[in-house]
DNA sequence: AGAGGGCGTTAACCTGGGTTAAGCTTTTTT
DNA sequence: AAAAAAGCTTAACCCAGGTTAACGCCCTCT
């Protein structure tokens, strides 16, 4: 079944009844996206959230230079969307797309507020979840402010160590803050200083 | 009453009954605070979360060359805490004290979790909360990675004009991610040009 | 009221990381 | 199978922002 790992990530939390699972399922939507195919563009009302089952999306700004910014990757497991757009409901500022040929369960916003009604223990669950989101970027701001760019790299590596062999080099350094030449630059002298 | 400014807050997202109002009352603490006087230290375990009434606290992390890094600014009317530490219950990595005399009120972590099976209600209001925050945090990220530091210092008095007239000026460097002597170069040059 | 410690400023010098540009390799598309 | 596009590397040069240090001012203690 597509829903189990998502389900498996609700039950860590929160337990629902048969009733309630089935009714959960029927909101949701499936999708497949293709390698580099949109999920979200700037400038979009963000109408839902995307629990990703397989593949791997990235979520990322382009500054006005045209340089790109990672905010998020997400594997499996992982939810992504434009929060500040799907919060507030005006056009987003990020982009959103596929690293990899991807599959994703998409809850709308609407179906999410009929299910906060129907099934409050949701609240719960998304409180958990925006909680936890919420902490880890408070600790990438403080790494980001008090770090140099190599313990950046390798926090990043010790943090997500199944998406160092998945990732091109260029989309880490878009995340860690870097230029591709400098990340290329930095890791060839640490593997010469030996 | 000193509790006003929260349930003023609370009831922007949430409709409470007489009666959960009081007993919400009934698990809150008032504490005031000194300047420079400390409500939580690196190491500790984060027993509460705070709401500041009045003054200014600021919650930061000391490097390991002893430099300041602040995470948030707390006026009147925000919460504030180590939320890494509050979730896990583990030793922190943050630092919070009060940048001049002030006034919270806590809410522990005990209570907390009383509140949300009595008043299950609460589990909307502090979603509600954490995602506004993590929009927040995931938008300053951004901005940390694209932005140069002129640009983060204007965002920043765009964004917090009140915090202007009130901090000292290494605190809003601390904030930006800047030395406070590049921020005064900064600063002196822009009215110079004129 | 005086003294000591923050705080802001300036200036000379330094460096982590950016820029540009070219060449090579691998992957994708047709 | 060829062409095009994306990715990685290297190297020379550059700059935003850091470092160090010295000086003056203004709080805030006592």
């Amino acid at each position: 079944m597509k829903h189990e790992l998502l389900l498996q990530n609700i039950a860590k939390h929160i337990n629902l009844t048969g009733e309630e699972e089935t009714y959960f399922i029927s909101l949701l939507q499936h999708k497949k996206i293709k390698r580099r195919q949109y999920l979200f563009h700037e400038g979009d009302i963000s109408k839902f959230q995307a629990f990703v089952v397989d593949g791997c999306l990235r979520s990322y700004s382009i500054d006005k230079n045209g340089f790109e910014h990672v905010l998020q990757f997400a594997p499996p497991g992982w939810w992504i969307g434009d929060m500040k757009s799907f919060l507030k409901q005006q056009p987003g500022t990020l982009y959103i797309d596929a690293i990899e040929d991807s599959e994703v369960i998409l809850l709308f916003k609407s179906d999410l507020e009929k299910l906060y009604s129907t099934v409050p223990k949701f609240e719960r669950f998304f409180r958990i979840l925006a909680e936890n989101a919420l902490a880890t970027y408070q600790h990438r701001l403080i790494n980001n402010l008090s770090l140099p760019a190599k313990e950046r790299y390798e926090n990043f590596c010790r943090l997500y160590p199944s998406l160092i062999q998945r990732l091109p080099q260029k989309q880490i350094a878009a995340y860690i803050g870097v230029t591709p030449e400098f990340l290329s630059k930095m890791l060839n002298q640490a593997t010469a200083k030996k």
